[in-house]
DNA sequence: GTACAACTTCAAGTAAACTTGAGGTCAAGC
DNA sequence: GCTTGACCTCAAGTTTACTTGAAGTTGTAC
């Protein structure tokens, strides 16, 4: 298995060394091994990353991510905090879906003052109220 | 119309007066007015509250959000780059489904690791595509 | 009319997630 | 075998989004 130096982890995934570098330090992703000093990674680091990017995107911290997928050792990932992300993700993704109709809705609107706009109002409403039920925090 | 207080906010907003000091520093919420030297907030402010957190969790800064719907004085809230937040709000929600299926699959799934499951792996490597497809930041 | 709880300001502190820079190491090509 | 460019470490700096605390002010209830 051909091995992948900083540089081209970098590059495929699109991150920075000094990212990779932290979350090597934080323990988030870890080189197969080294060639003197320089960190040798496995491909699979570059999927790893990939995942670690949608958990940030989804609003997860690095410590969460890491609890997600990273205890893969210990083989202990407990499995109904993992259903109540997932349904935190459902809410959350309702709730996006309403953001994303709401700028789609301002972009069109004439109304002077979005907030003087009933269309407006009632989507937010209706997002308020989502959120008011969503009342657990992950 | 009646005014609310600082508190009465913080109450119906769910969010601390502290934070709500901070919006308003930042100039992201604004006070009708004040009585002595307290805030007097109209009800919308809990509605443009909602706004705003809805906005977070969509991974906006909080100067992205005021750009989005603060600018209401001047009118000139320009409509493209609306419409690029929300094409790119589609592109976060589709990989956040995806993320919501890694979950529920590794909550399910009895592979040791799961970088070892096929399953896995084709959903992280779809996730992965969709990311590298949807080149353009916000 | 005075007490006091709830507000106020302003400066400083905090946490997460990185980035930057100085100074050092080393594998590979010539 | 030496240069060189890509890597390394470690400490300090940066940004965003707040929170905290000290010290002062004031509307409301008694």
């Amino acid at each position: 298995m051909k091995l992948l130096d900083i540089a081209e982890v970098s590059e495929k995934a699109g991150l920075p060394p000094s990212t990779l570098r932290y979350y090597d330090e934080i323990g988030l992703i870890t080189p197969a091994g080294r060639k003197g000093l320089r960190r040798q990674f496995t491909p699979d680091v570059v999927l790893q990353l990939a995942l670690i990017e949608m958990g940030k995107m989804a609003g997860f911290s690095l410590d969460e991510i890491a609890g997600m997928f990273g205890s893969d050792a210990k083989g202990d990932v407990p499995r109904e905090p993992l259903r109540r992300k997932a349904d935190g993700l459902d809410r959350q993704i309702r709730r996006m879906k309403t953001l994303r109709d709401l700028l789609r809705h301002v972009a069109e609107c004439p109304a002077p003052s979005h907030m003087e706009c009933p269309t407006f109002r009632r989507l937010v409403e209706l997002a308020a109220r989502h959120g008011r039920t969503a009342r657990s925090r992950n």
